[in-house]
DNA sequence: CGGTTTTGACCAGCGC
DNA sequence: GCGCTGGTCAAAACCG
């Protein structure tokens, strides 16, 4: 058994063919066989788009993205709100939907699965093992201090994209390539460049279809946003946001970067909860280009879609202080917003 | 010159 | 145990 769910966004502006699609799965075993997904992701978001950078995408939002919200469940009638007037959502949780989380330094769920319950302790517990090996290994190179390594929540974003490396802001440096097997595209390993920051993304081009880009995220920066290289924002210092989950840049010599970043450190799923959250309004930059205040939107009538492009930009280390983030879906619905 | 990319080698895990 | 594959290292090359 796996546990999925879906979140579908589908734009409809002639600039913005967004076509948006968070799944996740959960495979009974990690690791074991069956599809790339099953084995090999956490959480796998499909963002339809043709250009280099998210943000490129709304350079001339007008009409705003007209994005209608919907929600489905296989075996469940549509629940929760629709907002007509824009995006499309699509959440698909199945059964255990529940147990599913996105969050990375929360995400226990994950973390269990992918250490197979094993604690860092037990890690500990092999020290004398591992300097034994690594006794060996010095003749030959010394590498792995820590071989049985704690493995970080991972995430993975499909991108239908020409280039390969989605521009986020965050700086990567490249520390590897392979081949990938069944497959013609290598597969590119990036490392966060900030210091002590151990995020890693794994950036492959799908073999089924070489138009979509699978970036994988692997860790939790532990660093503030890095830039605002298009006249926006930075996260607050004070408020260090783990961004589960960033991509692209990096590649290229140069650095640049957009200020697309997600922050899954809320699961989207949250929308189960009864409550909504508070809007999230920047207060570090208070230009209104980073505040999300959908006009005409009663909470109430909050799509699941809304919330997630609120929910995303909470900090776990700040519940009651919200910072705002711009990420990828922030770039397709709030474009206009933030333009006004 | 410093940072990044390239690339071959090495290591670990897994399946047979 | 062996081979395959994924992931990482690190020196060299490259680039601004």
């Amino acid at each position: 058994m796996e546990n999925k769910q879906e979140l579908k966004i589908h734009s409809e502006n002639s600039n913005l063919m967004a076509n948006t699609t968070f799944s996740e799965q959960i495979p009974a075993v990690y690791g074991g066989g069956g599809s790339f997904f099953d084995a090999y992701l956490d959480m796998l978001a499909f963002q339809d788009y043709g250009g280099a950078c998210l943000s490129d995408l709304f350079q001339p939002p007008t009409p705003p993205p007209s994005l209608v919200v919907e929600q489905q469940q296989n075996h469940h009638p549509p629940p929760v709100s629709t907002v007509p007037e824009t995006a499309e959502v699509v959440n698909t949780p199945t059964q255990n939907s529940s147990s599913i989380s996105y969050s990375s330094n929360e995400g226990a769920n994950i973390v269990d699965q992918e250490n197979n319950g094993r604690s860092a302790d037990d890690d500990v517990d092999d020290d004398d093992e591992d300097q034994e090996k690594s006794t060996t290994n010095k003749q030959l190179k010394p590498k792995k201090k820590n071989p049985k390594k704690q493995r970080e929540p991972r995430f993975a974003f499909m991108t239908k994209s020409d280039i390969d490396h989605l521009d986020d802001g965050y700086r990567w440096r490249k520390y590897g390539q392979k081949a990938v097997k069944n497959s013609p595209y290598p597969r590119s390993y990036h490392r966060c460049t900030s210091v002590a920051c151990g995020v890693k993304k794994r950036v492959e081009r799908s073999s089924d279809d070489p138009s979509i880009v699978i970036t994988t995220y692997e860790g939790t920066h532990t660093h503030p946003y890095p830039m605002t290289p298009r006249g926006t924002i930075g996260i607050s210092p004070e408020t260090p946001c783990y961004g589960g989950f960033s991509g692209g840049g990096g590649g290229g010599g140069g650095g640049g970067g957009s200020v697309s970043s997600f922050l899954f450190t809320q699961p989207y799923y949250q929308h189960l909860q009864p409550q909504l959250q508070p809007y999230v309004h920047n207060q570090t930059t208070p230009s209104s280009s980073l505040s999300f205040s959908p006009p005409n939107a009663s909470t109430h009538h909050l799509s699941s879609y809304s919330r997630l492009l609120q929910e995303r930009r909470f900090c776990p280390s700040a519940s009651s202080t919200f910072v705002a983030d711009h990420g990828l879906l922030e770039d397709v619905v709030l474009f206009q917003i933030r333009k006004d």
